[in-house]
DNA sequence: AATGAATGAGGCTTCATTCAT
DNA sequence: CATGAATGAAGCCTCATTCAT
């Protein structure tokens, strides 16, 4: 998929450099992380990253398909778990582990999106659909939630840690159980209003 | 507190414009929403922002002041109400019915804040306590859970409905829900992480 | 000269606290001092300085003429002095005096002035005029020098006194000195230009 | 000092031209130049001003280094001139004339300079203060006058030649021989304030 | 007539993006 | 291809001036 010719070795590095240095500063500055400094950190040129991403934006959006990527991997290898509960939490451990602060914000710009960019989260959405599917028919899941509710509920973790002044690196761990028993059959009550039909 | 000499009528009606359309600007485009669309959406020349507002950040502030202010009052008053469950349940709907139009981020920032913000963050902070702790004593609240979980989870609501493209304007009750079932005991397993110590 | 209607009394006694107001603030701060502090320290509305002169510009140039005129009555009075030499000495002490810290800087824009100050400002430099012809007949002063000199050095001893940091109130008087003995026929050697025709 | 690595060659000359193009419009706007008229006046963009000067103050400072540097160099060059009075005379005219296109008000805020600027400062003084020192001896200039002062009387030249709608290029040697008659053995009077200690 | 609120042009600075080297 | 210099739009803020009260 959009395969272009191969890069030459150096260039694929560069990009790579360029990815994981935007990844960090994006989590440390938030969107507002200017290009410089993703340069400086990675240790190239400005000009250099616009080379490889003809815009800011694009960069970021490299970011998130790298990252979504992943996690489509992660979620899809999870549906041949044996215990589809436990399944489905370690989904969202990896994807909070995976983001280490990195606000899911691409979920909020589904209207900008490259092509490429919402198959992708087409993708992830499904698999995530099947991981809460399964759950909840082994009952390690309330009935009333969806899969877009776990999507939803997906990036709480990470983001409530932000408010935490220099936070242990673990826990989000805490957020993400005290989430997770919100979703389980035992304290359920019902639920006030719908599910989202889409995102 | 800070009560300066009554301000002349239009111009009272302007700060109020411009607390209004300064609260809505933030919470569409974040702490990076422009001055200048801010006097625009209150109809105000750029100039008149900061004959009330010295600062881009003495406007934040006087938003979250009104915000937490309204909080407090919330809070305080809450605590005597007789379900203490019931009690904490209202106060975090309140809590995002309030800031539908306004992120939480405030809480993020202890370090910048003035004093008389400190002091009223202090304040609405120990009346969470307290209602978490009736809450708690209540059993309609694990023992587990911290009044600063709560601090942390009451803007999920919101946050997540953020995320959502043209959200039905009750839908952050679902959430409120699902991260309410989350804190009864009925569903408490062992969190993996203790809680952070302070804000 | 100018005679409007007369002012009503307190109208007037507002002229002359903002022209006292305006000297002193320009003296203090340059020609940036802002007309809302030149408000704030003659104890009006910023909306009074401008009932009375249309512009700062304006301001400034009542200041001026306030100045100019007491230097006319001055270098007029003294062309009747005995001690032609003393006479010029004593105006240019009067001028310093007068105009502490006051850049004279009215002469720079002949260009732009009224006619009303035109008319001063020639009435003053003819005085000058007078007043170093008086003392270069008498030997006082060097017969190269002439009143279009006297009148580029007047403003010199404040201006270099605004170099010193927390100035002796005299000091000035030390550089008049020196000026002044540059002025004598006693260690005049020839000059190598010309004086400039007109100012 | 401060020698980075050096520029590339456009960025040398954009260099140039801003510091060329900076002195003269401080020289004739005064501090209040504004940068994007020094930018325009360069042929650059408002952008390039700030790559070479992080701030408006630091393209000031950058601009009376240049000059005071220069000043150094002639000060302590004519230390070994023959004739100590000829010398100082030199020196003040060599001052004069490099600051033909530049105000010499530096001298003025000794409170805001940079460790790098005082230093460059002290060290023109101490230069001045020799060249007095040895005119002083050699009777060239009276026993009464100070290095302070002649510091302080050195803009003037260029000052009062400001005052003269079309000055001339040579004018400013006119009130500098003035000037320097003044500092002469021969007229000297008392001089009735002692010389301030320090700038 | 006086006040001070409102206005908006203009100043300094940042930063995404373009382009000469 | 990579670099970093140049650009200019846009942001925050100041202040002379206008105008409703």
């Amino acid at each position: 998929m959009t395969s272009h010719r191969p890069l030459r070795a150096d260039a694929a590095r560069n990009r790579e450099l360029l990815l994981a240095a935007a990844a960090e500063e994006f989590a440390e500055r938030g969107l507002d992380a200017s290009v410089a400094d993703i340069a400086r950190r990675a240790g190239v040129g400005k000009g250099t990253v616009f080379r490889h991403f003809p815009t800011k934006d694009d960069l970021l959006a490299a970011v998130v398909q790298d990252r979504i990527t992943r996690l489509i991997e992660a979620a899809e290898r999870l549906l041949d778990a044996e215990d589809a509960g436990a399944a489905l939490l370690e989904f969202l451990g990896l994807a909070a582990l995976g983001q280490q602060e990195f606000d899911q914000s691409f979920l909020q710009r589904s209207g900008r999106l490259s092509p490429e960019m919402t198959r992708l989260q087409k993708r992830l959405f499904q698999a995530i659909d099947a991981l809460v599917e399964r759950a909840r028919d082994h009952k390690a899941v309330r009935p009333d939630v969806t899969g877009t509710d776990v999507i939803l509920l997906m990036c709480v973790p990470n983001h409530v840690v932000g408010y935490v002044p220099d936070p242990p690196p673990d826990l989000w761990r805490r957020y993400l159980a005290l989430i997770f028993d919100g979703l389980r059959p035992e304290a359920a009550h019902p639920l006030p209003h719908p599910p989202p039909e889409s995102l």
